[in-house]
DNA sequence: GCGCCCGGTTGACCGAGATCAAGGCGCGGC
DNA sequence: GCCGCGCCTTGATCTCGGTCAACCGGGCGC
């Protein structure tokens, strides 16, 4: 469903990807039980349940608190900037950008969202979404309601302690952006900083499709979409990746990661 | 007890402050009991119990795991970087810049904290601080074993609600140095910020003290020192703003508020 | 007192990246 | 097929803010 044919080059780097996807679609709400495995390989609460080995049981009442949503197609809104908070999201399937847009109507990307990876955690305090979630592609979330969530956590201390530490990282990412880099750093550390992020589940460690738009890159980056072409034409030219329109591969990542030394995470 | 009596002008901005300070400073470790309204009115844990009135016992409990450390001399750092994360704190009296030095020497300030804001939130997820955090005057903090706090929110709904809502304010706060502001705006939504962070505190609107090196602003906005002087001077003939060495007033809060009206937070 | 040092200010110049403008390419619709 | 519209790329120019340099003034040690 998702773009059928990948090319040759990166090839499928994405084909796990879609193999979930293609799992996931036929389940629409209720996760049907003797799933776990399944539900934790790419899930954010994978963590609490099975490498810990711990909370067995709150595994069973994750499962029943979660609501599986989507698909939303490319450009579809999971939620806006200012809906009541009521859950967070964990990406199932597919991308998905968060962006503000301020008075003037100008969008400000505030990051991209891979599966395996949380959402809406910055609605909390503000008790409102403070940002929209927009699908890059065709995308599947998991919902979880975050009021049956705290309650859960309440009665699992694992539970509660991955929600602190999701929090808490969600606290540094802003990290990339923060420091003022020059353009090519920042372009590294994206790069890597995405690479990892697909290695980290499962997916090749140097090949990797972009699903966002050149713009959004830049606006995420807060560069000009001029200044990422020109910067990924000049790390092609030096050998550093391959580029061949949304497919990267990063050829040279050593000094990929050299150049992004200085600016943490991802 | 916070702020006594608001000079003229500037002048001693943070008398109140010292105020506080001083009566901080006999109390060096266990608070002593009946002094719930002193502890609550700059604590950040303030609206755990006395706002919402719910977990009273709560409130004894916080007591018997705070610790009251201090006096920091300026300079002085209350933790490293790099560290094991056993606590987080909040700051009782004075004022605490976080940052942290790359490979290359160079500093970068991540935020400023005054009385009754937490810091080291950013260390639950690494499990170790990512940061300095360093008094730039005298200060006092208090200190709140986590794990001991992690226990107690597994008792209390309102202290878990409570360490959610300030571990998700703190996602936001990078805001002012995500977006590509100008100097102008920058620096306009960094004196309303702390204008307002003052405010909420009891102090003055429009009249603060810096209690940062311009060199730490420019490094926390991503200038140069130079721009910020050249700025607050423009902001100064342009009677936006009155300017004496630290001490700053505001005399034209709205049009500061509208020059940095796209940028959330402070 | 004197000199030093550090923080702050001001001016002159420079450069990374934004902006403006033009053109190419791939894809979906007709 | 052909057209049209986004997305992407490339080139020319402009500009904001960084860098370098000089100077000022206050606090502190001697």
């Amino acid at each position: 469903m998702l773009e059928r044919r990948r090319t040759r080059l990166i090839a499928a780097a994405d084909a796990p990807l879609r193999a979930a996807i293609s799992d996931a679609a036929p389940v629409p709400r209720m996760p049907d039980d003797g799933d776990e495995l399944r539900f934790c390989s790419t899930c954010a609460f994978g963590s609490v349940c099975v490498p810990h080995g711990v909370d067995k049981a709150a595994l069973g009442e994750l499962h029943c608190l979660v609501e599986h949503v989507g698909p939303y197609r490319s450009g579809q809104r999971i939620f806006h900037a200012g809906d009541r908070f009521g859950a967070i999201y964990a990406v199932r399937g597919g991308t998905v950008k968060t962006s503000l847009t301020d008075d003037e109507g100008r969008e400000q990307v505030l990051g991209f969202h891979l599966p395996g990876e949380m959402i809406g955690l910055n609605a909390i305090h503000p008790a409102k979404y403070p940002c929209d979630a927009i699908a890059l592609d065709t995308a599947y979330v998991c919902r979880f309601s975050f009021p049956a969530l705290a309650t859960l956590a309440m009665r699992f201390p694992g539970v509660q302690q991955q929600l602190f530490r999701l929090l808490s990282a969600d606290i540094g990412k802003a990290a990339l952006l923060a420091g003022d880099h020059s353009a090519d750093e920042r372009l590294a550390a994206f790069l890597v900083g995405l690479a990892d992020r697909y290695a980290a589940r499962g997916f090749s460690h140097t090949a990797l499709r972009l699903s966002m738009a050149r713009s959004d890159i830049a606006n995420y980056l807060r560069l000009a979409a001029e200044t990422v072409s020109r910067v990924l034409r000049r790390f092609q030219d030096q050998r550093l990746i391959a580029v061949e329109g949304r497919d990267v591969v990063l050829t040279d990542a050593a000094a990929l990661r050299h150049l992004a030394r200085n600016i943490v995470h991802g």
